[in-house]
DNA sequence: ACATAATAGTTGCGCTCGCAACTATTGCTG
DNA sequence: CAGCAATAGTTGCGAGCGCAACTATTATGT
């Protein structure tokens, strides 16, 4: 029941800031991508295949790329396999696995899209920002990326340690 | 049909890692709330009618602060009002009006939640971060917002000068 | 080797949310 | 002040996603 360590008034406005930004550009983002006839979550299926091997990727790998569930990335796949942009294959090496294989048509899609968006996060982010400040951001994500990573290893080992203690 | 302008390694790290940790960031948020009976957005509420004036506000003005549509802001308030966090009362100065009003069991909801949460951004976002990259940070996402939000403002004057054409 | 556990993916269900359509009230303009 | 536009809020509908349950396959332990 210790006194929680209250936000200072810096570290205030950084999370105010930081919240609203994100919804500004997740907005933004979504806006112009639509565009293209692509979510954002299309676009971030399409990106994470074209930069595998082989533009495919395993089901399970690509919904930990996309921090999605095995649920929401199947029907995320279905709509972008309706529209032709991603197929399924199985896999040779596991036959419980599906692999999610970028078409020659989502392959275009991408690259029609891609000078658009980063375009997009140009005029909606770096463009406000100092080369300076463009360093120290991807500094402070970085330890913010560290800092989550570890501290998951961590919860991972324990649960490793409960689990060999049943 | 410019070329574009494709991000530098530095401004694709910041990129990246920031699209990670914003993935990232909201589950483990959400996961605190969770044992608080809360949503993120939920609580998002209770905050914003904590905050304002006889802890009650116009619909449409929390549904700007949330960025929250119209009809979403209906729903959700739907359920804090089950809930019993919330209540509806007509605005006396427009009868259009609906005023969200926080009520004592969603205030006290509120300073529950509220130390964990807290302690929640620190333990996932600032433990991670030095003095002067917090300060960093809400000056980089200052700027952000000082850009979108002049931004919106040419696009608003563009939008008056249009319709006074008509 | 064989039973058991773990993993990969799909489906039913429920929740949240945006868009379009609608009603009610207010503001604006001739 | 009459009439039309703008604003505030709610509802039907559909899309997207997580959880739990299920099947199929692979890994593990004795």
């Amino acid at each position: 029941m210790a006194e929680p360590r209250w936000l200072n008034p810096t570290e205030m406005a950084a999370w105010r800031t930081f919240i609203d930004s994100v919804g500004d550009l997740t907005s933004a983002f979504e806006a112009d991508l639509a565009g293209h006839g692509l979510t954002t979550g299309d676009y971030q299926v399409l990106v994470y295949l074209s930069e595998a091997s082989e533009h495919k990727l395993r089901m399970c790998d690509l919904a930990a790329q996309l921090r999605l569930s095995p649920s929401g990335l199947t029907r995320r796949l279905d709509g972008l396999v309706k529209a032709g942009l991603v197929s399924r294959s199985p896999s040779e090496a596991d036959r419980r696995a599906m692999m999610a294989v970028l078409t020659p048509a989502g392959w275009k899609r991408l690259q029609q899209a891609a000078p658009d968006h980063v375009e997009s996060v140009r005029k909606n982010l770096f463009d406000y920002l100092s080369d300076t400040q463009v360093r120290n951001m991807a500094k402070i994500f970085e330890s913010i990326q560290r800092g989550l990573a570890e501290s998951r290893e961590i919860e991972n080992s324990h649960a490793q340690n409960s689990a060999g203690k049943v």
